[in-house]
DNA sequence: TTCCTGACTCCAG
DNA sequence: CCTGGAGCCAGGA
């Protein structure tokens, strides 16, 4: 039985994950900021890795790293899957980087507060 | 238990 | 402008 406290961040990630708005996109340092710890970014990612086939959906392509870049499309299938869904929610993405990122991003500590 | 790795980010050269 | 090293937390061998 894990205590109430239990690891949360996962979890956490993947709430604040779900509730990236469509057409919008954000950071692991951002969701890493948002719940404490800006320097656990590292985490957010591999909590992405852990969120493949989780449910309710998580939409790991929505979140790209601090630059706009694309970096975890590589654990996407395919990995063109990851741009491809972005494009499809209207986020231009060229050479692996979102364009106009900083229109699309979209900050969990603000939003959320 | 220790050691290594990682979908990141920052700082220095 | 580009490259390398360090810090960070959690999990696997």
């Amino acid at each position: 039985m894990k205590s109430s406290l239990d690891y949360n961040f996962f979890e956490n990630v993947f709430d604040v994950v779900r509730q990236i708005p469509k057409g919008k996109v954000t950071s692991y340092g951002l969701i890493a900021a948002y719940l404490g710890s800006k320097q656990s970014s590292r985490m957010v990612g591999w909590a992405m890795n852990k969120a493949h086939g989780v449910q309710p959906m998580v939409p790991a392509h929505r979140v790209v790293n601090r630059n706009g870049l694309l970096t975890g499309k590589h654990h996407f299938s395919p990995p063109e899957a990851m741009q491809e869904a972005l494009e499809k929610e209207g986020i231009k993405v060229i050479d692996d980087k979102i364009i106009d990122f900083e229109t699309h991003l979209w900050n969990p500590s603000e939003t959320l507060l």
